[in-house]
DNA sequence: TCTATATGTATACCAGGTGCAGAAATCTCC
DNA sequence: GGAGATTTCTGCACCTGGTATACATATAGA
């Protein structure tokens, strides 16, 4: 694809990964709050003014891996097949990701993945940082909703700010489990039927509920 | 009811006021990042580490008025009449907020909400504060509707994450609306439609939305 | 090789927040 | 009303995240 990144390039990648590594691992072994921003930089061999040139802030070092996953959602909608419901489609990845122990689904049991979940969920300016992903997955599934689905502004704005909601219980739920103690294989089946219901609890509406779990 | 409330206990209110007050004029008048937690203690005359005795954080300074908020919704469900669905009593406590200008349905323009309504949305680490609101909200509106209306664990989580993230919805969308100008009471009419169709919403699921605005 | 420019560094600095030791106020009981 | 126990307040030093400034270094491109 690209011939050439040229040196500069491939460098800043370099610095940005070393950055990142040091402070995931200084982070899983002392925790967030125990290891100073001045400590990672010290260890990744840069000065504290450049680590910030890379990320905005402490928590970035740690939530910027699961940047990608901000527009998912998005993405799903936008490439569903045709003639197929925006909901229809997320279901069915949500439970691709399921299957596959995709981590954003809360359902991986890794034990690196599962330190970071437990650091994440036990860090309040994490948890925090977080949330301001769901933002940001509100605002582009709106807009997906909206260009693709044809959906009015306010339909898809709130179609949208449930779904994220929904997705990130059932995730947080998982992960919560599998943090506690339950390994994902055993928890697989009944984080299945959670998401069935959920999903089916957004189709259908709070009136009608499904049968029970 | 309380037959004395003993000088020391009238002195610690008196103090958080005093803290409250010279903090949310200095904020509104210079803006809350332009404003030291040092110049507010010396506001209140009241020493720093004082302040940090009554407020957590900077942030707190803000938002305790809203903490009240945070176990409305739940409130609501729990006191309200015998074979009333909870969305149903959700649903007129919102409109009746409507009508009443309730500042948390973002629906009130008067001066000085106003410009804290704007403070707060133009200020990202008091929204991120705002949010952990919405996640007590949720809490506790589940633990209502578990409770009240005998719905599943699972059930009642969802719901009520669908719940709050669609009346912070609303209210966010008012609350920008009457920030951008427009005046509340020609507002109100789009506003009582607008939570209808939300409330419909989740009533009837995302599958047969009502018809549009 | 030389130069413009992007990137990194050292240092000092600011603001939010905490720990600590002692002063001051309040409460309690006589 | 006063003495001692207890709570609250204060001043100070200190840590950390984050930024500004001014200077050094390395890369790109000719």
């Amino acid at each position: 694809m690209d011939g050439k990144p040229g040196l500069r390039e491939r460098k800043k990648q370099r610095t940005h990964a070393a950055i990142s590594e040091a402070a995931i691992t200084l982070f899983l072994e002392h925790g967030f709050n125990q290891v100073s921003v001045a400590q990672v930089a010290e260890a990744a061999e840069v000065s504290k003014r450049t680590l910030f040139a890379y990320f905005p802030a402490k928590e970035d070092l740690v939530v910027h891996r699961l940047a990608d996953h901000e527009t998912e959602s998005a993405r799903v909608v936008r490439a569903r097949p045709p003639r197929t419901a925006p909901l229809t489609a997320l279901r069915e990845h949500f439970l691709k990701g399921l299957r596959e122990r995709d981590p954003v689904t809360g359902l991986n049991d890794h034990p690196q993945i599962l330190k970071l979940t437990r650091m994440i969920l036990d860090t309040p300016s994490l948890v925090a940082r977080m949330e301001r992903f769901k933002a940001g997955a509100e605002r582009a599934l709106a807009q997906a909703l909206r260009e693709t689905a044809d959906t009015p502004e306010l339909t898809a704005r709130l179609a949208a700010v449930q779904i994220v909601a929904v997705q990130w219980s059932l995730a947080q739920d998982n992960a919560e489990r599998v943090a506690y103690g339950e390994p994902a294989d055993e928890r697989y089946t009944g984080a299945v039927a959670d998401a069935e219901h959920a999903f089916a609890l957004l189709e259908h509406g709070l009136r009608h509920p499904p049968p029970r779990t």
